[in-house]
RNA sequence: GCCUCAAUAGCUCAGCUGGUUAGAGCACUUGACUGUUAAUCAAGGGGUCCUAGGUUCAAGUCCUAGUUGGGGCG
């Protein structure tokens, strides 16, 4: 089967809404916070401590996967599940957010789909909607993503009406080829922060039919908070409500907090991994870098009262000294402690839902994440 | 004892024939990161240029002596 989206409520005081995913590897409750593993495994996690975080759904890349070790190699070896062995559900991304990352200039993304260099050596290289497709079918994900372009939140209001135009055309062209019967497809709403632009491409991704929703083109090259906030007050209008919304690259925990007031599902965002390399901890008074000097000596975990691995098992001390001294360990139990905070945020966020207290849940949280 | 080479940031070293405010990498400190080209990137602090004399308008740079270290010869 494909997925199946049950609405169980929404909160009486705002748009949050509770609810669940049906898919065949398991349910996941919603709003949920998906980690990234874009190329088959989230960095430097195993699938069981992905899992021991709380996640039910992760997240993979097209492109990534589509250069190493392609899609063929995936599909010989049973699919992405069995192939990472990860047996909960997973979310394709189509590339399309690598039209934004990869293609130098607007000449290389055209009505056919998009011209590429690889990253890894050179070779020249076109994704087009129906490729993306076709991949993603081959990978076996449970969700995948239509292949849309992500257009710099620098673009002006003329590129943009273009864009979505042709981003319509490349999500009917994969929806023509889409032939993996336990695969959902979603539709990508783009638009920027204007309300006619977000308006009219989700009116006219909805008439395609897709199984679930996206908002993209959000939290690229400064975008300011506010824009961002814009593009989904302007977007979730026109979403049906028995149908997934998903807000694409979005991982801070106040952004989640002004996702989830404004009607969206599901997350994903690389942010709790890769701060976590680079040494940061997402704490309930805000971030804190790990390396700073005063934690030389501080025998206190990375954050009082966390039930995760790190927290449960290592000081900060000794996580700064593995981070200080390169150890890759360092960079693991962050990761886990940073997945673990977006988890439970999301925990909370649904037990306030469920007793409709959503806003006041997000004005304690938000008050006490910037009191520092 | 003699000869020779070296001595510049915490470490390893660049600084051509003398010429603006002596640099780099690493380390240290701080910050950034939102559908991963990212275990990455950026910024900052830090100097008795071994010491003492000398030459010169001007010395990290040239000269003399010394100190310390390396190598060689006796």
């Amino acid at each position: 089967m494909k997925i199946k989206y049950n609405l169980l409520k929404t909160d009486k005081n705002c748009k949050a809404r509770l609810g669940t995913i049906e898919t065949n590897y398991g349910t996941v409750e919603t709003p949920m916070f998906m980690p990234v593993g874009t190329r088959a495994t989230v960095k430097s996690l195993s699938p069981e401590e992905v899992k021991d975080c709380g996640s039910g759904i992760i997240l993979a890349n097209t492109y990534h996967l589509w250069l190493r070790p392609g899609e063929d190699i995936v599909n010989k070896c049973g699919g992405l599940h069995k192939f990472m062995n990860w047996n909960g559900p997973i979310l394709t991304d189509s590339g399309g957010f690598q039209v934004f990352s990869l293609a130098k200039n607007k000449k290389d993304i055209t009505e056919e789909g998009v011209h590429f260099k690889s990253h890894i050596d050179g070779t020249k290289l076109l994704l087009t909607p129906e490729k993306s497709i076709e991949i993603q079918n081959k990978l076996d994900s449970d969700i995948a993503m239509s292949f849309d372009e992500c257009p710099p939140a620098s673009a002006d209001y003329k590129y943009l009406k273009n864009s979505i135009e042709r981003t319509l055309r490349w999500a009917e062209r994969g929806k023509k080829v889409h032939n993996n019967p336990n695969q959902a497809l979603f539709g990508i709403v783009q638009g920027g922060p204007h309300e006619d632009l977000r308006r009219f491409s989700a009116e006219e991704t909805v008439k395609l039919d897709f199984d679930g929703y996206s908002i993209g083109g959000v939290a690229n090259d400064g975008e300011s908070k506010e824009d961002m906030y814009k593009a989904i007050d302007y977007s979730i209008p026109y979403l049906p409500d028995d149908k997934v919304r998903y807000l694409m690259g979005v991982g801070d925990p106040i952004d989640i907090l002004e996702g989830v007031e404004r009607g969206v599902d599901i997350f994903d965002c690389v942010l709790p991994t890769r701060i976590a390399r680079h040494g940061q901890a997402f704490t309930r008074t805000g971030k804190i870098h790990m390396k700073n000097a005063k934690y030389i000596d501080d025998l206190s975990p990375v954050e009082e009262g966390c039930d995760c691995y790190c927290c449960k098992n290592y000081s900060k001390a000794y996580v700064r000294h593995l981070l200080s001294v390169d150890e890759t360990f360092g960079g693991r139990l962050l990761s886990i402690h940073n997945i673990r905070f977006l988890i439970k945020l999301t925990e909370e966020i649904r037990e306030a839902i469920k007793e409709d207290r959503f806003l006041d849940y997000k004005k304690e949280f938000i008050n006490k994440y910037n009191s520092k």
